[in-house]
RNA sequence: GGUCUCGUGGCCGAGUGGCUAGGCAGCGGUCUGCAAAACCGUGUACAGCGGUUCGACUCCGCUCGAGACCUCCA
């Protein structure tokens, strides 16, 4: 996999193998997931399944961030949950329940598994305050107005602040520029480890040095290092936490705990949209509900949570990714083709004398891109591979015998709904009874073409298309799909 | 301005020092009562300019272009 730390791709050793820890950066919950929560929550869901499909015993960290952070435009350091909150007239946790449902919702329509801890910054901040107490005593932060700041600069001698993002101190120093409000801090890099409450912020904890709310770094550390160690294996997040987020961790975590926390650091790429970058300010942000129900007004229709899925996997996580109508609705048909071919999967019979495929080859090829840094475009192109030659099969150019028939089970089995996490939506063709309405509908409009009775077997086809149910006929009969 | 990433055929998107990515769209064909689906065939793609090399889209340099971060916030 690769690992920013050292800019390559190394091969992934876990620390205590066959156990596995990974922690992942979580939602901010203010507000209804959007395209920038899909991509790593999609991009680590897949880590998650394949490693554990390995064979390992993965603990999947992702945490809920609920306490104070500030909002980016001239709130002059308003909470940004406190500060809806009163828009709202709501309680701060209320709020902050009411997005978390709606986050959860969303990601189970993306079908990206539960993390196995999903720690909530709020319920840790004892936690975070031993954190910062440590930091204290060994000297590496100090004190001011009743807040706590990190001295990056001491730090910085000894150890290397900027080893993940590359940059160096100096750099940092003479690039950064003089904001209002940072008297407190000794130097511009120097972070916030505890933040002093104004007395209009709502969301508040008691602290041996002041009513406040911890920094914006404390959480991911003191809870990765809770429930994973001092050192763990992987930690994972968008490019865009690299600095100072991620940076700022490395640098806190190694103090209190002697040692660098991660031994593999995993970003993914940003989204774009229309090749722009995905931003409130451009007014291009788009909330997953927004696609889910095509409201927003750059897209064309409606694209389901698989399609979203499955564009997300069409590229590989390190690469930025561009939404557009026309790229959504190549997925869209890719989807479709793929599913179909799943479900087709099911009817086909091995024949004795058949020629090998080499289906095996195509599964090998699958757990080879996978192994090379987790390459989901490359396994689906070998998925495609496997979708042609079920449809010839289907349609009897080709044949499989049982052995390899079993392979491309165990293929769509593992790979598709297993690692991939594709499955079909909605109700077709797991209902009995429509199954049964279906079959009937499509012998009697076999029976109408039989008798040449084209009006009656094209109204069916017709009918049926304009409820969204799509007639195949093949050559070894007709069959159905919800579009 | 600094650090970093990237620029692939109509669109999206992999990959590699010489050998087919894949999906969608297009075109031709097979099948079909017709259509759809499916299958078969089909594209002088690798930003530009130099350099290294027997050979570069792949390595190096420069130019142009795009993006991320550099500040509080995720």
């Amino acid at each position: 996999m690769y690992n920013t730390l050292s800019r390559s791709k190394e091969h992934f050793k876990p620390l205590n193998s066959p156990h596995i820890g990974m922690y992942v950066c979580g939602p901010t919950v203010y507000g209804d997931a959007h395209l920038g929560h899909a991509r790593p929550a999609v991009t680590f869901d897949l880590v998650f399944r394949y490693l554990a499909h390995l064979g390992f015993k993965v603990r999947y960290v992702r945490n809920i961030t609920d306490v104070g952070h500030l909002e980016n435009d001239a709130d002059e350091g308003e909470d940004k949950i406190a500060r809806k909150a009163r828009l709202e007239k709501l309680e701060p946790m209320e709020v902050v329940h009411h997005y978390t449902v709606r986050y959860h919702r969303n990601m189970d329509q993306l079908n990206v598994l539960r993390p196995s801890i999903e720690p909530h910054a709020s319920g840790h901040v004892i936690e975070q305050i031993e954190m910062i107490s440590t930091l204290l005593r060994k000297g590496y932060a100090y004190e001011v107005n009743g807040s706590v700041y990190f001295d990056v600069e001491r730090y910085n001698g000894k150890h290397h602040y900027g080893v993940l993002s590359g940059r160096k101190v100096e750099d940092l120093v003479s690039n950064t520029r003089e904001l209002a409000g940072q008297s407190e801090k000794r130097s511009s890099l120097d972070f916030a480890l505890w933040k002093k409450a104004e007395p209009s912020h709502i969301m508040r904890w008691p602290s041996p040095w002041s009513d406040g709310f911890p920094g914006w770094h404390m959480e991911c550390s003191a809870m990765g290092c809770k429930y994973l160690g001092d050192q763990f294996d992987i930690h994972g997040g968008g490019m865009d936490l690299l600095f100072p987020h991620h940076e700022a961790e490395i640098a806190q975590s190694t103090i209190a705990n002697g040692k660098a926390p991660v031994r593999y650091w995993m970003h993914n790429n940003m989204i774009t949209i229309n090749g722009q970058k995905m931003g409130k300010s451009l007014g291009n942000a788009m909330s997953l509900d927004d696609i889910f129900t095509g409201t927003h007004p750059l897209l064309e229709k409606a694209y389901s949570p698989m399609t979203i899925r499955f564009f997300i996997l069409m590229a590989h996580y390190r690469s930025t990714l561009d939404f557009s109508n026309e790229a959504l609705q190549a997925a869209e048909k890719g989807l479709r083709k793929l599913l179909a071919a799943a479900d087709t999967l099911k009817q086909l019979t091995p024949s004795e004398d058949a020629v090998i495929q080499g289906i095996e080859n195509i599964l090998q090829d699958c757990y080879t891109a996978m192994d090379d840094d987790f390459n989901s475009p490359m396994v689906i192109a070998n998925l495609f591979e496997a979708v042609r030659i079920i449809n010839s099969a289907k349609d009897g150019s080709l044949r499989l015998n049982a052995q390899e028939l079993k392979l491309m089970q165990q293929l769509f089995e593992d790979f598709v709904s297993g690692i991939l996490g594709i499955i079909p939506e909605g109700a077709a063709g797991d209902d009995k009874l429509v199954d049964g309405l279906m079959q009937t509908i499509i012998e009697l409009r076999q029976e109408a073409r039989q008798r040449k009775d084209y009006a009656t077997s094209d109204k069916i086809r017709d009918n049926l298309a304009s409820l969204n149910i799509e007639i195949k006929d093949g050559r070894e009969g007709t069959s159905w799909q919800v579009k």
